[in-house]
DNA sequence: GAGATATCGATATCATAATATCGATTAAAA
DNA sequence: TTTTAATCGATATTATGATATCGATATCTC
């Protein structure tokens, strides 16, 4: 089994570098111009780069800058194509479902469901399906991601649903910590820490 | 000024504990019954309540639920209504000026702006202006904080007319590492890192 | 009432990530 | 051609966060 070389953090900061390089028209770029530029820690973007690309550096010049952006796309999986279903289609999800930045990404939605969705209906090119129906539906579709944007009440309940359908990775905008099984990997999208972080900064101008 | 005793990290648990004791109906709740439900430390737990809370816990019995929730709602800022302008009002824009769950995480969208809006036009019942309006509306409605939901061309720009305009804090929804001053807090909502992980996770099984 | 034990809070240890330092190297300048 | 300086990569240090340990104590059981 393949492993990552690369922490999450370096992760992170990936797509950053990738739109700064992809914005610059120069043979090179150096460590120096891209921590400026994102306001990081020189060392730490070499760092990065050394994680994820095995082209060395050179003094004065910094890094060939296009063979740098490939490694970069390839680490971030800008090549495969995933296939994703979404759970709970009401304004997030619906917005989830149109947002062409995804397929960018390479994600596609394949399906919707949603508990309020008797037959099944359309969000432009996708289908949306009644919630019975996702256990029925997911095997056949061999899809392992879900996007999960159902409210707190039914988030675990849906969760369970899912592992038992064969989903493999789950993107989680609700309030709930999943508890899921080991071979299954979760990602929290926490609007509420988000929120919080900002507000609780208005209000007394104190960061970090 | 007043300084945040806690951690980020901490602040993102937060919600999770805050949904946890919600849910149940006990008169007290232990670190561990929190850690184990969560699947955090239970070391962590207790550390994480003493941060934003000065309620002992009691040996044999663990915390008071009730006023624990009510200081954890109080650090997250519950108590507070902030109101923000989102700029950028395309799918996910739309979305997240629908989104019910800002109100009760004490978030008012007032006012949205894009560059394609001529005259003004209604989201429900949010007005959203052309985004030409945005520096002699903002000081109006004395606004603090907005949400960028634009493209990755447009974002910089756009966070330097709104720091013009007097905005101190801003939620990032675009791909753009931004420059701002020290006085301005930003919060990045990275999609594309999110999703590198749970797609790379898919296709080498590795976790963490 | 005495003993057992669950739970806390404090402190110590460990793990991870960020940053600083520094010699080596190579392109540019003199 | 020699000197200068920008940049790298490796390594060391520091900072931060997570986890383990342990004595104190309040409640429960007998």
């Amino acid at each position: 089994m393949e492993i990552r070389s690369f922490t999450i953090q370096t992760l992170e900061r990936l797509p950053y570098y990738l739109h700064y390089m992809e914005s610059r028209e120069t043979e090179d770029v150096s460590s120096r111009d891209l921590a400026n530029a994102l306001g990081l820690n020189e060392v730490q973007v070499r760092k990065d780069l050394a994680a994820v690309s095995s082209k060395a550096g050179r003094p004065r010049r910094g890094f060939e800058r296009k063979p740098l952006i490939r490694d970069i796309r390839e680490a971030l999986g800008f090549g495969r194509m995933d296939e994703a279903v979404i759970v709970g289609v009401g304004h997030l999800g619906t917005a989830l479902i149109n947002y062409k930045g995804f397929r960018e990404l390479g994600l596609r939605i394949v399906a919707g469901f949603d508990l309020q969705v008797e037959d099944e209906i359309w969000v432009n090119e996708t289908p949306v399906f009644s919630s019975d129906r996702l256990k029925n539906l997911i095997p056949r579709l061999n899809v392992k991601m879900a996007i999960l944007t159902v409210n707190s009440e039914n988030a675990q309940a849906v969760c369970d649903e899912l592992v038992a359908a064969g989903i493999r990775a789950i993107w989680n905008f609700s309030q709930v910590m999943l508890n899921v099984p080991d071979n299954v990997i979760v990602r929290n999208e926490n609007m509420a820490a988000s929120l919080a972080v900002l507000s609780e900064y208005l209000s007394t101008g104190n960061n970090k």
